[in-house]
DNA sequence: TCGATATATTCCGCTATAGAAATATATCTG
DNA sequence: CAGATATATTTCTATAGCGGAATATATCGA
């Protein structure tokens, strides 16, 4: 599965935010998401999957990490656009520029 | 519909890559894509959804033309996370120097 | 106006996925 | 070893999304 498809679901982009503040245990990302455990068990399972999370066996705990590698292939996807965005801020800067000037 | 639901889809991405090269109408989208026309006018209707594409009527033709900003999404959800993908190409950079010079 | 062209929408069947509940597995503690 | 804790997996149901086929709508040209 890829990065992509592992961000579409708003609870995955939350539990990954979450693991990038601060390497967690589920039952940590159970108490931020608001979800049951087992559905956390199961998100967690396709980050992995994307290996967007690496994880640490701690006795009981599993401690989950951020591996922000594949994040790669959005910023990858994302570079021909970033031109138009560019332009586009330009744009309104240029517009604010007016704004305050004359 | 955000940015990021639009773009799972990957054939939406292929959608929106070939409008960024050049606006286009539903048929050039439908040889380049490889779809029916319906599956193409309804990947179509989610890109407007999201506002990712604009519409400009040209008689029986439509033209679609890429709208960059809804794409500020994906740029604003991966600011923090750009840090952590530097750290981790700068390991890579001098991994390949050390390849490169002792 | 009629047929042709371009696009959108509807309907249908299929598959994928989320969440809950129950269960399984592993590890700690006494 | 027995119970408690932490996590993973399975099973089930409901729902969403895709693609294709058929149909609807709009516009062009003769």
């Amino acid at each position: 599965m890829d990065a992509f498809t592992a961000l579409v679901e708003p609870n995955r982009r939350l539990l990954l935010d979450a693991i990038r503040v601060r390497p967690s245990t589920v039952n940590m990302l159970v108490e931020t998401a608001g979800l049951s455990q087992p559905a956390v068990s199961k998100h967690l399972k396709v980050l992995r999957q994307a290996k967007l999370v690496t994880v640490r066996p701690d006795g009981q705990k599993r401690w989950y990490c951020l591996n922000p590698a594949p994040l790669q292939e959005l910023e990858t996807y994302l570079e021909p656009y970033r031109q138009f965005l560019n332009d586009r801020l330009d744009g309104l800067e240029r517009y604010l520029d007016q704004m305050q000037a004359p």
